[in-house]
DNA sequence: ACAAAATGATACCAATATGGTATCATTTAC
DNA sequence: GTAAATGATACCATATTGGTATCATTTTGT
């Protein structure tokens, strides 16, 4: 029950010293030196935000990766969306037998109000307001 | 990422029937009967909620379980934290060689206000307002 | 041309959490 | 004494998470 895994917390560090950079190539190389990170999962985690959009790819020698858009574009609530999926803090419980459940579904607004709420604080937080 | 575990569902709506039952011992048999969970499983969760001091439970012919607090001060916060441990939205930072990091602090500052307000909601819901 | 250094793609593996099954022991009511 | 219930415990299946390994491709520098 992490909203924060590994995964993502590797990709925001990564995106975070590549903003910095400002422009300049950052290769995997690099972050691993700045950061205590197993290589071929950062790679991984660097191609997935490159197929996504995140960041901008540069083969061969000297190459690396830089900000596809904006650090300010770029939301926690999204790299989380990147790696596991929409934030769903309860099961659809309306697909089973008792949807119509008093309980069950006096629980399920509850929860996902919280939900909206934890969505939205997540959607808030963009990787420029977690630099310098 | 789910804040609702089918152990935390099925406690709830197991512990919301008993919880009706005023009083009357309530055996396995019958809430498998009123809700759709595999028998084995949810005798385990019952036993564990006896364990956690928050059913009473009776053996032999004739028995089963009430509870053993009233609904108004089970919490859905205490079921979860009994099934999962305490509510981490995200894994303590602290411990990583980055500790001082200003970036990963920065979001660990946001995100912990995040997880106490969910902490604060799951707490105020308890099982009391589900029924009916 | 060629080697070095980088990413791209992909397959695989280990640990953990979750959801669930199975079995036998013990207790109690009739 | 038997049936019906919980207590205890061991086991299993699946999904998720975290991580490794390998080879292909691209680019730079000589």
């Amino acid at each position: 029950m992490r909203l924060i895994s590994k995964k993502t917390d590797y990709a925001i560090k990564a995106i975070c010293f590549i903003a910095e950079a400002k422009g300049r190539v950052v290769s995997v190389a690099e972050l691993i030196r700045e950061f205590d990170m197993p290589r071929p999962f950062l790679r991984k985690i660097l191609q997935i935000l490159k197929k996504s959009g995140i960041l901008k790819s540069y083969k061969g020698q000297d190459g690396g990766f830089t900000l596809a858009i904006p650090a300010r574009e770029i939301f926690v609530a999204n790299l989380i969306k990147i790696f596991h999926g929409p934030i769903k803090l309860s099961r659809c419980v309306f697909k089973e037998r008792l949807c119509s459940d008093v309980k069950t579904c006096a629980l399920k607004v509850r929860i996902d109000t919280i939900e909206t709420r934890v969505a939205r604080e997540l959607q808030s937080i963009n990787i420029e307001s977690l630099l310098k």
